[in-house]
DNA sequence: TTTGACCGGGTTTTT
DNA sequence: CCCGGTCAAA
């Protein structure tokens, strides 16, 4: 079965997924019909050598990359394969759910985020009395992160002479382990522990898994080799496969060496160069191929294609951001009336703050998007309150949510309460303990509120195992009295943000139906997951355009990709102007940018963009110089479609004649109203409009009947 | 304790 | 520009 799939390949693939006589290290070029190959090696080894697909561990970036792997070895075997698939630190999450306790955690552990980290850090520094000016948590946060991936050595500290910073390191650590609690660096350099101090636990798993496979191993850490080693360096079942060419992510540890390396650390060690390119137009790649040629560090190796040249990249210059945005707008529209799908189609930028702008454009033409990254869901202040509520519920150490929901919503515990409750907390009193002491001693203002909180914790202990999780985010929700609050704070926005807590709740039912748990198992588990989600996760299927950073667009493909914003300082970012390893970082990520492309790729940066609300002259970035003019066609203004500023204004309010959009509404408590705004389109559009006798609202669409 | 006004500072990229 | 933090007043 495998076998004849395996004879459409070609020699290089063919040799990747046969290869099993020792370490494998597959350069796979952009396109190079990777995920095929792994995909078709795990089944081979399933079908040929008759493996338990649960004793193959296949390393992924992200957890959607996990999912869709298992699916397609599944596809590929006719259903059943339930490979152990998982990212790094969901694989240590698991580890350390059996072994916590050799290194001195319950199982029950905690995962924080990095908003998390920096309360802790901002608590510390209180604590040491420091200035949050000179120590700013996120620094110092980013910091003990570096330490705690391998970037750099505490040693190093030292010899800086940050002697607090090694203090508030080891504080900091403290108060985690006091809160049963890991960050995500904590979850690797633990699990590593595990397999590297712990001879009998190591064995297990060496003895367990019968192969490794590390996808995007460009992209692994120190730590992360360390992992891959301690499984894998005495029987050599290893295959790691990656691009030193797509390696983005030194910034946050990843160590190029890994891969320029394996060589020499993994004795006897084949490589297999993947160069065939199946995914972009002719065009494109020898663009990306000219593109990475200014790189130095890097194995090197060049990608060819059979596909068509395919039309030239498309390169416009705007005036301004705005302008900028408008023709991404238009240009999007008409690609869409051509024949291509919006789902087809994605908008890529070097930062998050870009995406403000290329949305209004689009909400403008009437095209469906979606953002992945940005603000998670996850990051939203009503679900991270609620997520609070029910991680005080579940976790007796979890101060960082007790404070966090302790006055939310008011409930008269302010900082001289907080004070208090601290004290005994720091006293070693769990949650729980020191919440009933104060419910005694407290001056009696004070006491109603925490009395509530404590009834809170307890009804939902009670509640945790017999009601539906959908019911039980309800309860929550109620009990804390939490919608009231939303009603009376954010009086613009409070349906939509009672509408994400419902989302929540869903999305908890759909999580317990897949997961077969339930109760408080569901919960725990349901947490973790959440914390440890990725942007790409998060990717809905249907009919949008996409938009994102181009970190997020890593491993994925779309027939036809905008990238947007080239401008110097920008992208390249200002922060990597000076070494030039960073520059070639840059380039990487530029490089990944164009190869993401199949057919149509479109640069576009503009002479002026706005910086914190005023407008600054900005110069087109260096790399599209780098790019070989003859493959580009330069947009001119005037083919374009495009208008002057002047009269895109009036663009903007010749879209009040768009069918859509109702001029007059009727509310049920505010009565009939003018539209002044639209945001967004459909019933979760947000309409900005005026009522007589309430002034100016801001109303989800949903709630508003369009009068004639 | 809460509220609202004011100021100042911040933008890479993310599991 | 938009947020979070700080400070004074009620």
């Amino acid at each position: 079965m495998i076998e004849n799939l395996i004879k459409e390949l070609n020699p290089q693939q063919k040799e990747a997924v046969t290869y099993f006589d020792s370490p494998l290290l597959i350069l796979a070029g952009a396109g190079s019909g990777k995920t095929r190959v792994i995909t078709y090696k795990i089944a081979y080894m399933i079908e040929k050598f008759n493996y338990e697909p649960e004793r193959i561990l296949a390393v992924t970036f992200t957890n959607k990359a996990a999912h869709e792997m298992k699916e397609r070895v599944g596809q590929l075997l006719k259903g059943k394969a339930d490979v152990f698939v998982s990212t790094f630190h969901s694989f240590c999450v698991k580890l350390l759910k059996s072994h916590s306790v050799r290194i001195g955690f319950k199982p029950n552990f905690l995962i924080i985020d990095t908003d998390d980290k920096k309360s802790v850090l901002k608590e510390i520094l209180k604590e040491l009395n420091l200035d949050t000016e000179l120590y700013n948590p996120s620094l110092i946060g980013s910091m003990i992160s570096n330490v705690k991936n391998g970037m750099v050595s505490i040693e190093n500290f030292e010899l800086k002479g940050y002697d607090r910073v090694i203090e508030i390191f080891e504080l900091y650590n403290k108060k985690l382990k006091e809160m049963n609690a890991f960050d995500f660096d904590d979850l690797l350099l633990y699990g590593k522990k595990l397999l590297t101090e712990h001879e009998d636990i190591k064995n297990r798993y060496v003895d367990y898994f019968r192969y490794v496979l590390i996808d995007e191993y460009q992209d692994t850490n120190a730590i992360q080799y360390e992992i891959t080693k301690a499984l894998t360096l005495e029987k050599g079942n290893v295959c790691v496969v990656g691009d030193e060419d797509q390696c983005i992510y030194t910034w946050r540890g990843a160590n190029i060496n890994n891969i320029l390396n394996f060589e020499k650390d993994f004795p006897h060690a084949k490589v297999v160069k993947l160069e065939k390119n199946y995914r972009c137009s002719g065009v494109i790649l020898s663009a990306a191929n000219a593109v990475i040629a200014n790189n130095t560090i890097r194995k090197g190796k060049k990608l060819f294609t059979d596909n068509e040249d395919g039309e030239p990249i498309r390169l416009f210059e705007a005036s301004t951001d705005q302008e900028e945005a408008l023709f991404v707008g238009k240009t999007v529209k008409k690609l869409i009336n051509t024949g291509f799908k919006p789902s087809e189609i994605a908008i890529f930028y070097r930062t998050n703050s870009q995406s403000r702008i290329v949305e209004d454009a689009l909400r403008r033409e009437g095209i469906n998007y979606q953002i992945v990254g940005g603000l998670k869901f996850y990051e939203r202040k009503e679900i991270k309150d609620i997520i609070a509520y029910m991680r005080v519920i579940l976790f007796e150490e979890d101060k960082l949510s007790l404070f966090r929901i302790l006055n939310v919503p008011k409930r008269g515990l302010g900082q001289a309460a907080e004070e208090r409750l601290k004290k005994l907390l720091d006293e070693g009193y769990s949650n729980i303990e020191a919440l009933n002491r104060i419910v005694l001693e407290s001056p009696l203002r004070q006491r109603e509120g925490f009395k509530e909180i404590l009834e809170i914790i307890e009804a939902g202990k009670e509640k945790l195992e017999t009601l539906k999780p959908y019911e039980f985010i309800k309860f929550i929700t109620a009990i804390s009295r939490y919608e009231d609050y939303l009603r009376k704070e954010y009086r613009e926005d409070w349906e939509t943000r009672v509408e994400n807590i419902t989302e929540l709740g869903n999305t908890l039912e759909e999580f317990a139906e897949r997961s077969g748990l339930s109760g408080e198992e569901l919960y725990l588990e349901f947490l973790n997951t959440v914390t440890l989600s990725s942007d790409q996760d998060e990717m809905e299927d249907g009919e949008k355009v996409t938009l994102m950073t181009i970190h997020a667009s890593k491993g994925l493909e779309f027939p036809v990709v905008f990238i947007t914003g080239l401008e110097e300082g920008l992208f390249p970012h200002a922060r990597s102007l000076d070494a030039n390893e960073q520059i070639e970082e840059e380039r990487r990520l530029f490089y990944v940018a164009i190869t993401r492309a199949k057919k149509v790729l479109v640069l576009s940066y503009a002479r002026s963009r706005r910086f914190f609300g005023s407008y600054r002259p900005t110069e087109k970035s260096r790399f599209i110089d780098e790019i070989p003019s003859h493959l580009i066609k330069p947009v001119s203004r005037k083919t374009s479609g495009e208008k002057t500023q002047a009269s895109s204004v009036s663009s903007i309010s010749s879209r009040s004649s768009i069918k859509k959009k109702p001029k007059i509404v009727f509310h049920k408590k505010f009565g009939k109203g003018i539209v002044k705004r639209v945001e967004g389109a459909g019933d979760t559009a947000k309409v900005t409009a005026y009522f007589a006798n309430f002034g100016e609202k801001t109303i989800v669409m949903k709630f508003l009947k369009v009068l004639a």
